[in-house]
DNA sequence: TACAAAAATACAAACGTTTGCATTAATAGC
DNA sequence: GCTATTAATGCAAACGTTTGTATTTTTGTA
């Protein structure tokens, strides 16, 4: 059927359209809108004669002239990581349906890379902006900036001293969840694997985890929080170094990728999961259900984040003064490692 | 600083910059793009005023206006699969540097979402796609027409008949190779467990197979080839089934999660791995490594694969008439699950 | 058949850039 | 001081849509 070269495949407007049929580009425009104005009859005509020309809007001067877009921007620390990936299917899986499409991109956990991210995404001038923040970013001015201009819907690791919808897992709960359920388990001596605390996921997960063992009357010197960043190497490391001075019968790590750290060191020095040390991740990393002892921990449901984020952001769209925090629960799973 | 409102920051443009500076609208451009024919003066002037009005170049003119558009599309099966997730990683990274931006769509293994997501794409005029295939693409029409009218880069599942770069991963060579390790290993009894065969991947994988047995004498009736679709479920399921009449001492799958499926069933039912089945797997997904016993699988870099891509897309635009092949190299990891 | 009302279409400006060409200002050569 | 040359800027059209308003065509009614 295609006989004509790329070019002219490539070049077919609604000028063209109209010049064909011996009618006005605003007609075209219309019909192929679908605008009731415009009779049936010549509806049809259009929409045809635009298939069998192989017509495909331009979404450029489309959103130029309507000065609006129908893409949403979204910017993750990292889309490599299992939660992030999934957050983005399920805002990719809402928006589609919604007539929306998806730029994303990634801050690699840097502030710079952030900014340049969002400032992409506003000169392409996307219809608004998901984001959940690098662990690097502390100052918020370019958010602030930006939510006056665009949409914004946060999620994850959010400000919170900026208005607008925002979504963030049950980090609280979920830590201290997992804590009394090892307080029950009869362990005495906590360990807590931190992550950055000015970071809102991980100060509330380490709440969550103080809160918990003060309500049960666990002496101070039984607790003991370290501040890592949360990755395997530095999960292995630290448990080495601190194993030497001071010993745990709990662990409760900010992450699966730092508890899986602290096994492994555990392992190396033959201290027995769970026997003598029970440990606990957060997040349910596809690996942790796999591994051996498998590994307890909190699962977040990233996809329904993903939904979430992209309701907020629809409704964001059609009402501005949209301001709310939306806690989502989260779950304990309980594995060989806290048994 | 901010006290104007939303509206009037998100609005300045390139004639609000003339009017303050009384100059025109094309010399304001200029001088933002470094024209040598403005003086450097005004050059510095204009970037100066631009940059206190907080002005944002609006993309969607420049491209609609230049033709051309610095934002390149993807198209994944999922995004939420580690090995795309890794692709996107290294495309986004070579982009980027390049000045370019990336928009990332997912078929979902669909060729009815394929199709849109390359509409999509080319509606909002993107200056080059960069696509793996899903599964259930066999008819490649929508791309021989796209590939007639922007640059489009190919990598992992593609059609081979389709002009222009070509990325894969040495399907062939990596399956043979661990097919060999197998003989070496002694195994007698051969079952592979493949994908789609009308998916090069798979294809390969599955010729890599037969060829190594093949030449190493192995009777037909000692080598058995079951088509599933690579998860864990199909995995366990055969396995379950297929053990009923038939046992063997390797197994050879097309997917490391089909090899996880594969484990989970031989465990089930008291077969121990590895001294009655050596079972291997392919992709080195992050669990692979952490299961018991450890997974054996091919690696596949897909960063890597990424950042060629990226060149490649890089290059096509350059050079429409770039056609070629790579065949990126493979590594087999030997894990406890073939020792 | 004429005429108002309604339906269908046409006209033209606008969105924010870029860019070829025209114009003005500045410098140089004599 | 006057022209030739170069440097700097201005003008206006174009990219492909959308949309308010104007115009034409059709329909209905008297």
């Amino acid at each position: 059927m295609y006989f004509c070269t790329n070019v002219c495949i490539l070049k077919v407007t609604i000028v063209d359209i109209a010049k064909k049929l011996n009618i006005t580009p605003s007609t075209v425009s219309r019909a192929l809108a679908g605008n009731k104005r415009i009779s049936e009859k010549t509806r049809e005509l259009v929409k045809n004669t635009a298939d069998t020309m192989g017509y495909q809007p331009n979404q450029l001067a489309a959103a130029l002239r309507k000065g609006v877009n129908d893409s949403i921007g979204m910017v993750v620390p990292r889309i490599n990581r299992h939660y992030f990936s999934n957050v983005i299917c399920g805002v990719e899986e809402v928006l589609n349906k919604a007539g929306y499409n998806l730029s994303i991109l990634q801050s690699s956990e840097l502030l710079e890379k952030e900014t340049n991210a969002i400032n992409t995404l506003r000169q392409s001038r996307v219809g608004g902006i998901i984001i959940s923040l690098s662990l690097e970013t502390e100052n918020y001015d370019h958010l602030k900036e930006l939510n006056e201009q665009i949409p914004l819907v946060q999620f994850d690791r959010v400000c919170e001293s900026i208005t607008g919808p925002k979504l963030v897992n049950a980090n609280y709960d979920g830590t201290r969840q997992a804590t009394q359920y090892l307080l029950d388990k009869g362990c005495k001596r906590f360990l807590h694997l931190a992550g950055k605390d000015t970071n809102n996921v991980y100060k509330e997960r380490k709440r969550g985890f103080t809160d918990a063992l003060k309500d049960a009357g666990i002496p101070e010197k039984n607790i003991e929080v370290v501040e890592i960043i949360p990755t395997r190497e530095e999960g292995r490391d630290v448990i080495t170094k601190l194993w030497k001075h001071q010993q745990f019968d709990a662990v409760i790590c900010a992450g699966d990728y730092a508890a899986l750290g602290v096994m492994e060191a555990l392992k190396q020095i033959n201290v027995s999961i769970p026997d003598e040390v029970k440990v606990l991740g957060f997040a349910n990393e596809p690996f942790a259900e796999l591994m051996s002892p498998s590994l307890s921990s909190v699962e977040q449901y990233g996809e329904e984040m993903g939904r979430k984020a992209a309701y907020a952001m629809l409704n964001k769209i059609k009402d501005d003064s949209l301001d709310y925090t939306e806690v989502l629960p989260v779950k304990l799973i309980c594995r060989e490692s806290t048994r």
